[in-house]
Parts: C-alpha cells; structure tokens; sequence
DNA sequence: CCCACTTGCTTGACAGCCTCAAGCTTCTAC
DNA sequence: GTAGAAGCTTGAGGCTGTCAAGCAAGTGGG
C-alpha cells in the first residue's frame, strides 16, 4: 500500500511528533512523581486508576495490554495494602472481580488532583484553546486506539 | 505565580486531561511496539533515540531522569548489540561519551518509521487542523516540562 | 453422564528496569 | 599535595513483564 494519495509531507510529521512525544514523556512524569508520591509505582496506579468500576483480573490484564499473571503480582501488592479487594464472582467460581476499596478510591483521588503540572499547563492554555485542543484530539483518538497486528 | 484571574473550572479540564491521557496511553503503545519489532525495550529505544548526538553517560542520565547507574545497564545491553558505542572523552578521562553506531541509528530511524499508528492517527487530520495542534503543543510545551520539586 | 476442551487465575523461572549504597578513578580547588 | 567533588561501575533488592506449567471450574459433544 502507498501511503494516502496527497499523503502530508513525512516533512511536516517531524515535529508535530516530536511534540507529541515530548508532551506525552512530561505527562508520563507528571503521572509517576503523583503516584510515587502516595508510594504507588506507575503500574500500581494505572491499575487503581483502571477499577473505577470493579473488573475480573482477565479485563484488569486486557485493559492493561500485559499478561494476566502480571496483573496478580499487582494486584496482590496492591491488595496487601488495603487499597484493592479480590471478590469471588457469583456466577463463575473460578472469576475473582477486584474493587478498590474506598482507601483506594481516595488515593486515587489524591493522585488525580496531584498532577500539577498538567494542570497547570493546560492552564496556560486560553479557554477557547483548551476547547480546540480538545476537538483535535477526540478526532486523532480513535485513530490512536486502533490497534494493528 | 498565581493562576490565571479566572482560573477554568476544574471541572473543564476533566475531559481534556482524560484526552490526553488516552493519547498519551496510544502512543506509548506505538513506541514499543515498534521498538519491539527490532528487539528493544521500550527503555533501550528511548536511550538510543536521544543519541541522535553523542553524549556522556552522566548526560544521558539526566535526560532520562534516571539514576546513572541504570544507564550503565541499558547501554551494556545496546553495546552488545553493536548499536552503540562507549568512547573515552579526550579531555575528561572520567568520561565515556556513547556514540550511536550506524547500525544503531539505521534501527531507530526503522522504529521511528514503524510508529504507523500515530502516524496514521494524525493523517487523519486535515493540514490545518495538524498546524493547529502542532502550535497548541507547542505552547504547552514549556509548562509541560518544567519540573517542580 | 463423561470426556475433552477451554477459560480464569496462580506459581515459578528468568530478563530487564530502577534505586540506593559503596567503591574506583580522575578532576578541581585550596 | 590533599580534600572533596564528579563520572562511572558494581551489587543488592524490589517491581514489571513474559512464558510455561498447573489447578479449578465452566462448556459442549457424544
């Protein structure tokens, strides 16, 4: 397959890549310093930010692109600190759904409201701004989620 | 300095922030699926991909906010693989500068051409609406990085 | 019913990432 | 010089990730 008929100029990608990356790193770091600062690791908090609604450890690990035995390693630090429950599902004994318990929630919370740095940096940002970044990336996000082989 | 006069409200962002974490999300998954297609890890291509231009192992750190002796591990791993090279520094014998070999750079750029999905996410955009987003990056940008305690 | 098969979860082995503390060599400044 | 700082490496230890193997529980065909 050739690339779009009047495909952008690879040119013109560079940077706007580039800027995607770096926005992304930054925002990946704003992330980690908040998780860190509640004493969670990136992986930790990705999965308590995941239960907002309670989930079987097989969605937990397909939420989370990774192997399901690493999610029980998770799972289990993150339970042994109060922060998350194993429940036995009803109808299917061999099925545990994890719930963050309301700890869990709460620190979840603190977590959100401790990224500062994005926060402020959308801040720099007009309020009209803010609302045409937010068009541009609803149109590039189902794109981006697309997934390949 | 305090926020703007009439701070957005916080819930206005909400929707904005959970855009950018999905973004962010995708085009890490990009990444390293493209650095695992030539056998990196998401870490090793990061390394690799600021060598663009020399740099001493103490520099490399700081780039990748990590301590040095993790450093010391990664380019271990890229130098066995011929894709780096560490030479001593002429002036300072401290110093080992870490050189990308031709073989290295010819992998990142295959890497940096795999990332299709991005790639194919922001074809998805219209040349304007690209200019656009590539200006509101780059005004995010440098609150994006600055770097708090 | 019973068998084979699949699915959900866990365990163990192993590699990589990451941090800290300790150590070596080489500057740098007094 | 000599003390201290800076650059790099090593080793210990925890977390993340994958794979292979195993057990328990659901499912479907004969």
């Amino acid at each position: 397959m050739t690339p779009t008929p009047q495909a952008p100029a690879p040119q013109a990608n560079l940077e706007l890549i580039e800027l995607v990356a770096a926005t992304m790193t930054a925002y990946y770091r704003d992330f980690a310093d908040a998780a860190a600062r509640e004493g969670l690791t990136p992986a930790q908090a990705k999965a308590l930010a995941s239960l907002r609604t309670p989930m079987s450890m097989r969605a937990l690990a397909d939420r989370l692109l990774c192997d399901a035995s690493n999610v029980t390693g998770i799972i289990d630090r993150l339970e042994s600190r109060d922060l998350v429950r194993r429940q036995p599902d009803e109808k299917d004994r061999r099925v545990k759904n994890v719930v963050a318990t309301e700890s869990g929630s709460q620190t979840m919370r603190r977590i959100r409201a401790q990224m500062t740095t994005t926060q402020a940096a959308l801040d720099t940002l007009t309020e009209e701004e803010r609302a045409t970044l937010n068009t541009l990336l609803a149109k590039l996000r189902p794109a981006m989620e697309c997934r390949l082989p």
